[in-house]
DNA sequence: CTTGTCTATGCAACGAGTTGCATAGAAGGA
DNA sequence: TCCTTCTATGCAACTCGTTGCATAGACAAG
């Protein structure tokens, strides 16, 4: 149930609607953990029927009106049960390594776009990723005195940014070895 | 159905059980992807039942008999055919950086044992991948002319070693973090 | 001869995650 | 007026993954 915690920290962080959830979960919560609004709402009503959370009507104008979720004391102590408990480390899920295995058995040249285009989206998000750690943390604009939030926050961003580069340059090496076994021979 | 793709891949390597294939699932394809033996064999038999996969029964000596199974034409041509298809970027799930994010509202030095043992996890992690890479692909022992097959495991394997040594560079970021917060202010 | 370990296979129940579908208010443009 | 986009919420069905439980043959140690 790790996404009931991601929801308690991104709501202590700052309290909100599952729609403006559903948006932090496609950026910064994003960078660690995914979830589709379906499955925030649905979790959502669960927290709240345990007692985690709070909702609140909350009326807006020029826009339909919202659910601001926050968190309780029993919510609260729920999270710091889960932060004093071991967790198993996590086991990787990567698709790609098996398509990479598995073009043994088909042609190798056949996944270059393929792998060019995951290349470019890493690409893309290690550019996202640096944007937001300059306007957040390293910029001119970014709070001088950061308390442990933010600390903790940036040291989890630059963890996302160590996972791009190391999978942009693991990609790089996988082209290579690609392209090595298209010249070899093709079909082999 | 990536666990499907990556039985086929396995079983393409080489034929082998679904005790056998538990077993690589905790070793080599688990690198990259993980499934427990309850999965494994219910996935089997949906693959056999689909004419993807041909098992036959093999009596053993000194332990129980066996089910061996391996591709058919159709299972290859299904995993041709996904080679072929595009695929999703994965994305993170992180636990442990949902815990330092959380950190931030509870104790952060409470998370340093937890930091340190995943780290510890880690370190063993790339030792075992080291002394794979030495055993199969670098070291003296190791068939000297590598077809396209065992190039692509090693790149893969690559992959691996450079999750592990980038985890554990991420995981010292973080306990260097902590550690400075813990100095700054207990509990503030 | 019982207990434990390794090999080997599997069911059942549950929880987590995905996909498709549906509704509705408000704003802006064609 | 209609169409699209953005905000906002949710149900239903399905698949995937985890956890607990169960069985059984072969061997080794006590």
């Amino acid at each position: 149930m790790a996404l009931d915690h991601a929801i308690l920290v991104s709501l202590l962080e700052r309290p909100g609607s599952g729609y403006e959830l559903a948006r932090r979960f496609e950026r910064s919560i994003g960078y660690f953990w995914t979830a589709t609004h379906q499955q925030i709402y649905r979790v959502l009503g669960r927290m709240v029927a345990d007692g985690l959370l709070l909702v609140r009507e909350v009326e807006q104008q020029g826009r339909p009106d919202k659910k601001e979720y926050s968190v309780t004391g029993p919510g609260r102590a729920a999270l710091a049960a889960w932060l004093h408990k071991p967790i198993e480390p996590e086991s990787l899920r990567h698709d790609l390594a098996v398509k990479i295995r598995g073009a043994a058995f088909d042609d190798p040249a056949a996944l270059i776009d393929e792998v060019e285009r995951h290349r470019q989206v890493h690409r893309d998000r290690l550019a996202h990723y640096l944007a937001g750690e300059l306007r957040d943390f390293t910029g001119p604009d970014a709070p001088a005195p950061q308390d442990a939030g933010q600390q903790l926050q940036h040291v989890v961003l630059r963890g996302g940014i160590a996972y791009e580069r190391m999978t942009i340059a693991w990609l790089d090496d996988v082209l290579a070895t690609l392209h090595r076994l298209e010249a070899a021979g093709p079909g082999a």
